[in-house]
DNA sequence: GGTGGGTGCAACCCTATAGTTGCAGTCATC
DNA sequence: GATGACTGCAACTATAGGGTTGCACCCACC
């Protein structure tokens, strides 16, 4: 029963990932480079729904602003989905989840062991 | 900008580890077996509380109640942590994130390949 | 200079949900 | 049979968060 806290990183991407317009946005800027306004006008939200999903998305780095290109000085900021944090999270989590199975493993071993004899 | 929809068990998945109190039941449940009341004697929140949290991870296939045992016939119902839901998911990320880093990696190649000429 | 596209901030609904208390039922033990 | 431990259901509060509208600003272009 130790309650040994998990890492905080691990909440803070489940919160970002459990929600079905983040999905969305994140498969969006996955493919393409694109902006708030693109994003809006590609899903049934507001831009201003958007700017606070990507407000989320970033503070947890699943998301950054490309670089501002110097060729273009509009104010059009773009995004980009970054993978890194989730190929971290699926290390964390493929870790854990295995040491459940393990445990549940060895007790069944010693079930059958003592249905031997 | 294709909006292909992300599998749904991802979200609920997600939504069930985004919360603290539910990952303090989970790492519980995952070094031994408990009881709705054993929690709620180890965690400072109520024992419906922790009711309800276990009604989400079981409905998520993260918990699962260990079978009756026979033996003791008390009313007392014991859960246990799953660890299979998180293998899938794990590698499930891990393939998302893998392919939005190879679109990075695809375009900055591209830039310096036309930054040489 | 006016107009349109893009951004940011703030106030505001409204639903979901984490948490609580309270009560009823069941099974053991004294 | 009364007491105590466990479970389950229901009502309730309160906060977080997803979504909206509205306004102000900046920059480009006509």
């Amino acid at each position: 029963m130790t309650v040994n806290s998990v890492p905080a990183e691990i909440t803070t991407l489940c919160a970002a990932l459990a929600e079905g317009t983040r999905w969305e946005i994140l498969t969006a800027l996955g493919s393409e480079d694109l902006s708030a306004s693109d994003l809006a006008r590609a899903l049934p939200v507001s831009r201003q729904a958007i700017a606070k999903h990507l407000q989320v998305l970033e503070s947890a780095g699943l998301v950054e602003r490309t670089r501002a290109v110097p060729e273009s000085t509009s104010g059009s900021v773009r995004y980009h989905a970054v993978g890194a944090p989730l190929a971290r999270l699926a290390a964390q989590l493929e870790t854990i989840g295995r040491g459940w199975d393990r445990r549940l493993a060895t007790i069944k071993e010693v079930a059958e062991a003592r249905e031997k004899d």
